[in-house]
DNA sequence: TTGGCTAATATGTCTAGACATAATGCCTGT
DNA sequence: ACAGGCATTATGTCTAGACATATTAGCCAA
């Protein structure tokens, strides 16, 4: 009865979910885990490691690992590259650029982004089709400051693709919200003025500043979903 | 110099952003690396794992470890309890708990649960408040067969409360899309028929069975956000 | 009582070595 | 040429021991 780490993870987050270890209560230390499952220490931390990634536990040194009092639920969500998820779905996949031009950012832009006011930026917007029909509207502005060397045509390969893979992006943020289609969004996407769209908006930074801000407007019926 | 693994972890993947070892491209073995560091080789098994988790290598027995050719983006969600995100707010917090009876499920619920359909489930209709206004508007279906024990007063808990705290939730998954409120949500929310509304979709199972689908209905301006 | 120092302790990380496992690709025999 | 089998190799995991680090409880002094 060799035990591997999951073993030993499947067999804590056992004995955490029958309540034999409740919600708050400290569990055994890892060195007492270690010697009654026979492994070396090594291989406990290991497990638990995984479970305080997971939530499930709180370990703090000196103190002990408690279970977490309100486990808190994490989902992840992979975010693909648009071309990539509409194929997914067994759909033919193009888009068209609809607008590129230079401009000073609006205020919510350059604030979300950290940048001064009315910072010129480069403003893209491009429609994504799924089997040709209006998949996601996609309005961006992009810092040029942040961006080194040139930047290809965006009417060929998309913005979203080649910031993806060309760009060295650190760390951004995504927000979920809901809006009534604007005119324009509407239009664009062939559904009535107002109707409900789930919209993404995005902030990534670069090494170098601030990259782009993006607000994804996606069609009526769109699902964004993530498994915990 | 470099000792950490999580110094490691930076160092890889500085390399992998500067370009120095492209997309798709194979990086050095654990041995090389962890020559080159002057550590052990657990040490960089470390940090690449954790990278690998991450999703910007891949690694494979054999075969090495390659950069990702489209690193896919992983945002986590950290679901909290509702009572935690309205008081998190600075706001106080409510709930109503509009309805509780007993009654055959509808198709689409016993359908994502993976019931037979018309099974009889408890419907629980609550409305969050945050500060005295409403916050969420929560239509839960839920499986009597699956919990064992006792259920509380659902008009001095929520629900939603006492799934996480009591109830041992194993796995399940989470949705994202805006609708239209509909009368009764437009209603209970105060907002007019017709506005953009992001729902949140959720199935819960637990060792017992399915436990729980819920449709989560936003007060208008409601963002979820995530990093990355 | 209060503040700060100290020792104890549980987790965090590292090492060096070993064996396990899964792909790969070569090397057979047909 | 081709299929099957086998050796090779990089990652995956484990061990036993050591030292590092954070945090707490207790003690002592002002």
């Amino acid at each position: 009865m060799t035990h591997g780490w999951e073993d030993i993870r499947a067999d804590v987050l056992r004995r955490i979910r029958s309540r034999e270890w409740p919600p708050g209560g400290l569990i055994p230390g890892e060195e007492t885990l270690a010697a009654e499952f026979g492994v070396a220490r090594a291989t406990v931390n290991r497990a638990l490691t995984a479970l305080a990634e997971a939530g499930v536990i709180e370990r703090k040194k000196r103190a002990g690992t408690r279970v977490a009092e309100l486990p808190v639920r994490r989902a992840r969500l992979e975010i693909p590259v648009i071309r990539l998820d509409v194929l997914g779905r067994g759909l033919a996949y193009d888009f068209k650029l609809l607008a590129d031009r230079m401009g000073p950012a609006p205020v919510p832009v350059t604030a979300r982004l950290g940048l001064p006011e009315a910072t010129p930026m480069r403003y893209l917007e491009t429609l994504h089709l799924a089997g040709g029909r209006p998949f996601v509207h996609e309005a961006r502005w992009l810092n040029p400051a942040a961006l080194q060397g040139a930047t290809p045509d965006f009417a060929t390969i998309s913005a979203n693709e080649w910031l993806v893979t060309e760009v060295s992006l650190v760390s951004g943020d995504i927000a979920f919200t809901a809006e009534d289609a604007s005119p324009r969004e509407a239009e664009v996407l062939g559904v009535a003025p107002g109707a409900a769209l789930l919209i993404a908006e995005r902030t990534t930074h670069g090494t170098l500043g601030p990259i782009t801000w993006v607000k994804l407007a996606h069609a009526p019926g769109h699902r964004v979903s993530m498994t915990f």
